[in-house]
DNA sequence: GATGAATGAGCATTCATTCAT
DNA sequence: CATGAATGAATGCTCATTCAT
């Protein structure tokens, strides 16, 4: 079957041609930002013509989305990775569990973080329907991190009074703080570690029956 | 003297037309979005021509300045307006205190919601100034918290051996949580509330030498 | 009033601005038909920038419309003008009657015979709006010539069993060939005189009860 | 020689595709007019590929050119087929011929109206080549009007001093007016009829020395 | 000082044409 | 021969900025 051979080959490097502008699209829209990047700048990085931008995407909000996608995907898959609640069992499980996936997230943020720095601080401005990707990613999270307290109640190492949505909020406004100092200095690993101890301890210390316990 | 009272009056004049356009930029900056936002619109919002405008702004990027000046200066004006920490003698008058504070600083966002949204939306993908600016809005109010844990460390009510760096920046995170929340939902006094008990839980929980004593 | 004067004046001005726009358009519109003339050819012609050219008009087939309605209305002058076809009361003024309309209508071709050109080659082109606004003229036209035909009838010089649609439409066909000749041959005087008499002659012999009457 | 035989069938092959595309341009050049046309359209609805136009025309005016030989052709056809004057001996005659004739022209433009209209409509719009072949078609067609009037006048059933030139002229836009009309309702048979009777009419009265002969 | 018409650099987008497979 | 992905010149249109009134 020489013709699917050679068809599958035109796909992939139809594939490949679109993957290098995605690719581009999100170095050059990490660099400059959103709104002044020129269509011509992510065809300039991919190494291709303008037109061949236009093959692959019928706008510059479109490839956004192409961009977008993956960057939140990486994120998410933090959070969703082999790390179902279910397995802890015990307050310093609970830590050790905290402590891991903080330096995951903190880790990837640092890793991508021309790409994640977008996502924060650019993605909001393109358009509603920018701000709303941010929203759900947010909600994702929260949802996520909600899950983690209930679990933490119903095993009975954190008290049963505490604030399940508000708390889960708070922890993910300390995950944006933490992003926004990552940003500014990714290759400050002591930071990251610092910063990963005390956001345990304000989760351990305000959701924990008996804090002490396992310190 | 007329010739004085009519300079007087003309420069009056000349003041309101420029805080009208500034007022009128923050309104179409905070629905539009900075980059979106054309230079025709704000003299439209403003009511005047848009001659007038470069009368009283050398170009868009200026008048910015002079839009997120004002509203950085109001949210500023709420940490430092009689909130010395100095005053502070008890866990029970931080907490007081911790709870007004948060108070306040929620009702400013749902107030301004959308001078502030814009603030944390839109300023960081206006240019690297932009950015800084809203580093620098961040650096004010981490010293400021910073303060706070020192002199609690210092009274005697809070733990010697926190992290007041980190605790400082994780503090800052769960403001800007509460702040994506009530930007969402700016009528929604009742998350504010609850929200702010659980944050002031959070700090004390964290850093109180024996959280009990003021439950 | 000086204020008004000056708006007054300032009107005059963007008046002139458009008509100016208007005129080139026709212009080169005719020279190089519509699809491959570009809006910075319309405005070089007119001695302006591109950008006032959106100032007038919101895109190229607006200022065609502009075009075509002036044109389209020189046209129909011709038609109504101290024209009424009740005045005719013999064969013999009708003969002259009609000699007089078709020298307007070949001399106005052949004055503006590249706007007239234009119309008829290029407006059909242009999209089905602009077939439409040349088939709207066509039966203008000849609702007018039909009109003629009645009076003939009705004043007893024209046959009754002549048929008026058809007819009408027939004459209108013969003033498009002459327009098609004429646009060849604007400087062509002569021709215009022969045809003239030989579509008076058809017009006449074809109607006429006794065609001999009057010759 | 299966060598030759398969190169013939190439051949047809070959010939099979480039009629497919000047059928596909036909018919969207119809649809859309020449100049939004994409060569893309046309490829698309010759059901080949993009790059299998430029294998058998080298531009898309080239195209345009076998699309109009073909439209122009059948038209002409009709003209000369079977058609000489030289048969005519009577005016008996000479009406039936003419309305033979005239049947024979509409029923082709009903039939091929799109093909036709944009022979009318779009070619004068293309450039000034696409208006001489107009051109030229007009004048094939009004020799071949001016030679019937010609062979009238030879047998004496038509008046000696009739302008055959300015006559053809005419005759040729009672054609157009008829074309103009049954481009826009092909389907509409009873106006064929009733317009070929009247131009029947038009011709022999204006022509004929005794029209009341063959009444 | 105020105005808004005019400007043209800048950018998004299209599409005829090429060429590697 | 056929294909369709790639190309970039060409062009429509926007909008920050200028300037005559």
């Amino acid at each position: 079957m020489p013709r699917e051979r050679s068809t599958a080959r035109a796909q992939e490097r139809v594939a490949a041609t679109r993957d290098g502008l995605v690719q581009a699209a999100a170095t050059v829209f990490a660099e400059r930002g959103y709104h002044p990047t020129r269509v011509s700048d992510i065809a300039e990085q991919a190494g291709v013509g303008q037109g061949t931008f236009y093959r692959h995407f019928s706008d510059k909000r479109q490839i956004l989305d192409a961009v977008v996608a993956g960057t939140a995907e990486r994120l998410q898959s933090v959070f969703t990775d082999e790390n179902a609640p279910e397995q802890i069992d015990s307050l310093a499980e609970y830590r050790e569990r905290a402590s891991d996936m903080a330096t995951r997230v903190f880790e990837l943020i640092a890793a991508e973080h021309r790409e994640m720095g977008f996502l924060l601080g650019q993605l909001p401005s393109v358009d509603d329907d920018g701000a709303a990707t941010l929203d759900f990613v947010h909600g994702i999270a929260a949802a996520m991190i909600a899950e983690y307290y209930r679990i933490g109640i119903e095993r009975g190492f954190f008290r049963a009074d505490l604030d399940i949505d508000a708390a889960s909020i708070a922890v993910i406004g300390m995950g944006l703080s933490a992003a926004w100092k990552i940003l500014r200095n990714p290759a400050d690993t002591g930071f990251r570690a610092q910063y990963r101890e005390t956001v345990v301890e304000f989760i351990v210390r305000y959701a924990a029956v008996d804090p002490t316990i396992a310190n």
